[in-house]
DNA sequence: TGGGTGATGGACT
DNA sequence: GTCCATCACCCAC
């Protein structure tokens, strides 16, 4: 929830883009069976997981598209925000083109896996440092009320039974960059 | 070593 | 609403 309003920033080559966090959803470690480290797994994929916060996590989901997670807990604690929607501010043209689009509308970067695409993250960004120069986070001030503010289930973890329900998705209230059910 | 599956999105009926 | 592309990952054998 705190990571909403701040803006994230890639830079691919010379090319920089940046967009405000609208949607976020939090996944908590070896207790919530939605999340990859369930159970205290340790693999070569979730290895980033258990670093010290304000790294990158970034994986491949159904072969097709990399979703974006902020890892945020402590050493040996796997705790990661997934990134699912962002508001483009900076080198729209940019995400456009990388998503083949001609003029700006929602589906440019609303859902973990087209803003991605938009912001030209892959695997490579696994790992990184969220305060480097290839991605990185801001605090540009914007802040939001409670109020503006909305918290419902998360989205695609039917699979996770009971924490399927916890409501841990967080987002700004009539943002068009918010994904859908 | 092999098969089931997924923190999705787009195309199509 | 339904179908499915496409592959890394993971766990059971």
């Amino acid at each position: 929830m705190q990571l909403l309003g701040k803006v994230l920033f890639t830079k691919v080559g010379d090319e920089i883009t940046g967009g405000m966090i609208v949607e976020t959803e939090a996944y908590n470690g070896i207790t919530d069976k939605a999340s990859h480290a369930y159970g205290g797994r340790i693999t070569e994929r979730t290895r980033v997981m258990y670093s010290e916060g304000g790294i990158c996590y970034v994986y491949l989901c159904y072969g097709i598209h990399y979703l974006l997670n902020v890892v945020t807990g402590l050493m040996g604690v796997p705790q990661a925000v997934l990134i699912r929607g962002v508001e483009p501010i900076t080198g729209v043209d940019i995400m456009l083109k990388r998503r083949n689009m001609s003029h700006l509308q929602m589906r440019v970067s609303a859902g973990p896996g087209v803003l991605a695409q938009a912001m030209g993250i892959t695997r490579v960004f696994n790992g990184k440092d969220l305060k480097g120069n290839e991605i990185w986070i801001e605090d540009q001030g914007r802040s939001f009320m409670q109020s503006e503010i909305a918290v419902t289930t998360r989205i695609g973890v039917d699979y996770a039974k009971e924490d399927a329900l916890l409501p841990w998705r967080y987002y700004i209230k009539g943002n068009h960059f918010v994904s859908r059910r």
